[in-house]
DNA sequence: GATATCACTATCGTATGCAATATTGATTAT
DNA sequence: ATAATCAATATTGCATACGATAGTGATATC
């Protein structure tokens, strides 16, 4: 893959001159915004080194902004970071996410309560258009598929009118993407497009408790569907230790 | 309140060269925890001014790491960080606070079911221990007994081992308190003690729809008990709006 | 006298510099 | 050959430097 090629930002130019500065904070937030959907799209593998230098150079920013994108990346838990050691894209224990997908079946559900029969009729007919594009968009083209269904969910989110709500539910789901980019099956489908048919039709009947059990199962069903494969291991002792068993050299 | 002086760091010396030198990465988050403390317990006040500068003075580091600091907490909604114009306490909208008390009752309505029925012996009697202290406490000095009702809630959320779960519980209570700052009543108790305990009853005997629904009422009593007073308004030009009137002086 | 203009100051946004630490490859001793 | 030592390099942690921007008071203009 080729990026394309910087302003070069040589050394002894006084900084580039025709660029238009953008509005403060922007830039910062450039960064994070373009380290956290490579993350989040799996261009940047979980485990992948992150060094501030070349990320920086790549995208025409000093190491400062960068430095403050990695370290917002890492309070979502997007980013590890170790002292002295650099930050590098993080890679989840299982039990890690056990914990993330808990706690968003948790936040989720809260959305489901909080919107049941309150909907109006432009967001139930936003949200059935949503559904009606991820079933075209079913079957083939599979990351179109995928970041549909997630879409759904965010947006049920923003529809609470709650921003803390709406920012766990990112938050969570966003760790969600990365756990399943590491332990799920390469071609799940991830959401069932029934399973949000359902849930939209319970939010309109204001039917709060069914539609919280559906929005609970619908995403404990997607880790049973994805996560039942527990197929990689973190540490490089683990992946090298049958290697070293079929070449006959014992581990200490 | 007299500050101890910090190592005065002259200008021109090579730095200070007699402390010794703390962990990479620990005097940031020695900052963020100052800083963090010092908005909970109200030293700052919400909506005062939080310039990096002086911050950094006080605190003996440089302004990288109390920007550090504040970006952090201002992802945690502790403080407002507006382009060009610094940072500053927080000073939550009325909105704003019922967002944070929705999504915090969701939370530890998790947190309640999470560990209904899975206390072990030794975390029930903490917990008994804890809400002694409470009774003690009680009555008198009123910032302890808040700290200690605070700090009820954080135990539990620890002891569902779940991290992300804590962590949010964690943002979230802060975010009352310095809510509660606002728009609390001045000397309400925040926590009946006796809640608390029939709250660490129905967790014994596994009764999570029951713990679930009295950690919902708890808070929501909370609410109602200290956020009845929307005593003040943010906006400078409401406060000044009713002097305006008597003044016979209109508003454009 | 009220409003517009402008210099001044305080503070922010960002890049860069330097010392400290980790990592890697080479060299040497066992 | 294996292990230990050490120099070279890469990268971080943090401070500082410098241009940019918003607020403030002084001066000029109508």
């Amino acid at each position: 893959m080729t990026w394309i090629e910087p302003q070069k930002a040589e050394p002894n130019q006084k900084r580039d001159t025709m660029t238009p500065p953008r509005a403060p904070g922007l830039r910062a937030q450039s960064v994070y915004n373009a380290l956290r959907r490579a993350i989040i799209e799996q261009a940047l593998k979980p485990a992948m080194k992150l060094p501030e230098d070349s990320i920086g150079e790549q995208l025409g920013v000093s190491r400062t902004l960068v430095r403050e994108a990695l370290g917002r990346l890492a309070v979502e838990g997007l980013v590890e970071l170790k002292p002295n050691r650099g930050a590098s894209v993080a890679y989840p224990t299982l039990e890690e996410a056990r914990d993330v997908f808990d706690v968003r079946r948790g936040l989720e559900r809260l959305v489901a309560e909080n919107l049941a029969g309150r909907l109006t009729a432009a967001q139930a007919a936003e949200l059935e258009a949503h559904v009606r594009q991820e079933e075209m968009a079913h079957g083939r083209d599979g990351p179109e598929s995928i970041r549909l269904s997630g879409e759904f969910h965010i947006k049920l989110a923003e529809m609470t009118g709650n921003a803390l709500l709406l920012r766990y539910v990112q938050e969570a789901s966003s760790r969600c993407s990365l756990i399943l980019a590491i332990y799920g099956r390469p071609h799940s489908s991830e959401c069932a497009v029934s399973e949000h048919r359902q849930l939209i039709e319970a939010l309109r009947d204001g039917d709060a408790a069914r539609a919280a059990h559906l929005m609970d199962h619908h995403l404990q069903s997607v880790v049973t569907r994805a996560l039942l494969t527990p197929r990689a291991e973190r540490d490089i002792r683990d992946l090298l230790a049958p290697y070293a068993l079929s070449e006959g050299l014992t581990s200490p």
